[in-house]
DNA sequence: AACCATCATGTTATATGACAACAAGACAAG
DNA sequence: CTTGTCTTGTTGTCATATAACATGATGGTT
């Protein structure tokens, strides 16, 4: 038997290439990829339902021609995803929670300046809530740790890297203070994608560009502040928002002024 | 050689037995699952680079003391997660976007009242600023797709299940009026972690009560819907803020009016 | 009858060896 | 310098065997 079916993958690259001869990674999936993605879209689907057992590997493989090896990274791959859990000597079964898959946004989704604003106005929805709350719950040990944000901030001022990590501190404080594990597990997980563009685009700039930048950054952070350590959650939010946006705007200007390709 | 060191493995579980003999779950990591962790700690932690490569699979097993097939399937896993891609005839390589781990809310994370209030927050954060979205850019075709769905939980005001989906509908036509389609991603993602908990608590309730209750919902909908169809961004956000300020208050009141165990 | 130890069976977990598919460099021929 | 071939190393897949485990059946004991 011919170890590898090779034959449809082949087929596809071919014709892949006649379209385009720049096609520069055919995909070309292996048998793992592909039992893969089949189960997984019988238990999305709900053909599989939660708690249902999946059929045994032996059956598997038979039913599908494959061996046991690509049987078992599979459902290895699936385990890893959460999709099903397996028990020794009983069997694998769909896993309760397999509807509510893991939030994720690709770096394949954000190759054009739109997209990524459409983030920064996701993360502003976020954060604008997250500095009214802030002002409503605010502890004194909050407030201690917004003022030492702002002060790193002062202290990195002079350095664009730095002040981009301090930035982003001073906004992951202020989701702490809302008394809301969420806002800072979201928040952090979209500052990933967020912060390193950020950064770059902070350091294109000549030092003195970046240092008159980061001033106007401080000095919106200081509104924020302000109106948080005065729980005034209104005025927190307009601040809030007016910083973001002004952030989407630098971000727009910056994006068009150096050249159409994103980063 | 013994073929599965279990040695390990069984003095974590009669430790843990020893400290509480309701011990229902000794974790007891398979080997797979052991290298796994390992690989993802280095992983994240930077130890091992995005870009770097991981060593040989013979390596890991020498190195390790595993059989091939763990190792296999620990890469398999990994790949699954995005954290490691791999190339036949070169090698495993981390992810250049390992960094950005999915975002994901586990269900153990949600067994408080406080902790699903918490996300409702979140959510509602997130629509506020969509109804607002919405109000400026909402095209003829999402007036249209908004009177749809506001018919449609007219038409399922009698039955609780269908209303409580049609709901979700109508939320999800404003995120879709919004124009960016994050929203609508993250909607979805919350709102099948929302969804089933509201559900059981609206079908709790008398057929009386209920079409009483899914009578207030609707009017609030309508406010907001001619806030959207006004342009009126701002009244757009009250309404959608009002809106799910009353449904946290709705689940507050009926979770403590029937019995403190969350669903 | 109820209880408990033991066994048989089926399943997953792991180990091992082999071969196929592929990539990249070495190397010689043109 | 280019091109084709070979060698080597790596991942992908197959096949088989054994260990660990769960479950129900069996049979003996109380």
């Amino acid at each position: 038997m011919n170890h590898r079916g090779r034959a449809g993958g082949s087929v596809r690259r071919e014709a892949a290439a006649t379209r385009n001869l720049e096609a520069p990674l055919p995909p070309a999936r292996s048998r793992t990829e592909d039992l893969v993605h089949r189960l997984r879209q019988e238990i999305l689907s709900g053909a599989l339902a939660p708690g249902a057992r999946l059929p045994t590997e032996q059956r598997l493989c038979e039913r599908l021609g494959v061996s046991r090896t690509v049987v078992r990274e599979a459902v290895a791959a699936l385990r890893a995803d959460g999709l099903v859990i397996t028990r020794q000597g009983v069997g694998a079964f769909v896993s309760a929670d397999a509807q509510h898959r893991p939030f994720r946004i690709d770096a394949e989704n954000l190759t054009s300046i739109a997209r990524i604003l459409d983030l920064m106005e996701l993360r502003a929805s976020i954060e604008t809530e997250a500095a009214a709350l802030a002002a409503q719950r605010r502890k004194a040990s909050h407030l201690r740790e917004l003022a030492a944000r702002l002060a790193a901030f002062d202290a990195a001022l002079a350095h664009g890297d730095a002040a981009v990590q301090a930035d982003f501190g001073f906004h992951c404080a202020i989701a702490e203070a809302a008394g809301n594990a969420f806002f800072v597990d979201v928040l952090h997980y979209l500052g990933k994608l967020v912060i390193p563009r950020q950064s770059i685009r902070v350091l294109a700039q000549t030092p003195a560009a970046q240092t008159a930048y980061l001033r106007g950054v401080q000095a919106e952070h200081r509104a924020i502040h302000d109106a948080i350590v005065a729980r005034d959650a209104p005025a927190a939010r307009a601040a809030m928002l007016s910083h973001l946006q002004r952030s989407q705007e630098r971000y727009r200007h910056m994006a068009g002024a150096s050249g159409r390709r994103p980063v």
